[in-house]
DNA sequence: GGCCAAGTGGAACGCGCGTTCCGGATATGG
DNA sequence: CCATATCCGGAACGCGCGTTCCACTTGGCC
């Protein structure tokens, strides 16, 4: 049952350098469980991650001690995009564009809010960590907007974090019926955020769409 | 394996009245389920409402022949207290609020869209055909507030509800550690449904809530 | 080339959960 | 009060999944 491990909490080895093969086994199963976290969340199995990186399961559990302990790394490398999405941002970006670019930036990158929002065990305020160190680069992105005139002043970066969360949520919930529903909702949402609203720019969901959003396994072919 | 059935989809028992014990128990588990569900999602275990309901597991199966068929039954009654509230609303609220009362009534209510956000298995287009009956009354409500001029024209039925499952998977990561998150949200998404805003009235989501937010499982106890 | 620590794969185990099954209990009509 | 159709409880089964374990392989150093 998944027990938190503290033998090694996935930094490698102690410290000693990995043969070479084990390497790049460790670099297709963190790849590899970046991708399936992302499709299906934390309830991913193991087996399904050592079939996409071409491991042995055993493999998979001499590097990490537990599922909590790889996903625990998939979540630190999302959280390092993050942070690198909103510096390009900063960089990029004029002020009154920022926060909604850094939102819109993040929704697109397939791996970075994906699969950070499934459920899953606690793992001893590790995320609680990085999601704290994350807070202050939002809270410049969001700055340079409010400073702009395009952002509410009463908005937080925990605000933003929170509309990430629900667009992550939406995109999982709809998108596979609803191809545009989370980007459609993401138009709305930002408007809640802006002090004026611009017309949104998708679709609304159908309801044909709507009815089969909710259910996950087994269902016939979509036709429509 | 949850196979859908098609022996008796959860219509009693084809006709023939029941003995008295026998409609007790029967509304003891739709009730025990529906308080189930909404606290653990589809997920929770049949034993668990078994146990709620005070009632062996046989007599779940007796009735619903299989796990999602009790939770379709769920999902029935929620609809039909979504089409109760919609009606309520349309009956007592001016229509300037109407759209933005009737969501929040609808996230208030206690077993209502609660358990509908969570991932579950196809049953047959069941719940396709229950959300599309209520789109013609939420389309009554939002209609009124367009009227009014308090909600865009752009909106459809649609958007209200993919509104609703926002603020209730928000609430689901979040309420338990930061219980007002949904409602600030709320707020907030509302707004971006409004011509013009007015200042969210929940406080944001605290750093140190949201590192906690994503996780389920054995956690330490909460201390702030 | 030969040694062996490091690494690997996958069978097997334990557990939780959905589901089945059936011996015993109970309501209800006569 | 009896007969019996109906209903009930919960043990048992099968399966999926996280995890463990160990016989076998392999890269790196002498």
């Amino acid at each position: 049952m998944a027990r938190q491990s503290t033998k090694d909490p996935d930094g490698l080895t102690g410290g000693r350098p990995l043969r070479r093969d084990a390497e790049q086994n460790l670099a297709r199963v963190v790849s590899a469980a970046r991708d399936v976290f992302a499709e299906h969340g934390y309830e991913a199995s193991m087996e399904q991650i050592a079939v996409r990186a071409d491991v042995g399961i055993g493999t998979l559990y001499r590097r990490f001690p537990a599922k909590a302990d790889l996903f625990a790394a998939v979540v630190d490398a999302a959280t390092e995009r993050t942070r690198m999405i909103a510096d390009e941002v900063l960089a990029e970006v004029a002020p009154p564009d920022a926060v909604f670019e850094f939102v819109r930036r993040c929704i697109a990158a397939p791996s970075c809010w994906r699969a950070t929002t499934s459920r899953r065990p606690w793992n001893g305020g590790r995320e609680e960590r990085a999601l704290a160190s994350l807070l202050p680069v939002i809270g410049q992105v969001l700055t340079a907007s409010q400073g702009a005139g395009t952002a509410r002043d009463d908005i937080r970066p925990t605000d933003v974090v929170v509309l990430l969360m629900s667009v992550r949520a939406v995109a999982d919930l709809c998108d596979a019926d609803a191809p545009a529903a989370s980007l459609r909702f993401l138009d709305l949402a930002l408007d809640g955020i802006r002090p004026s609203q611009t017309p949104p720019t998708h679709s609304p969901v159908t309801a044909r769409q709507l009815g089969r959003v909710l259910t996950t396994r087994q269902r016939p072919p979509r036709s429509g």
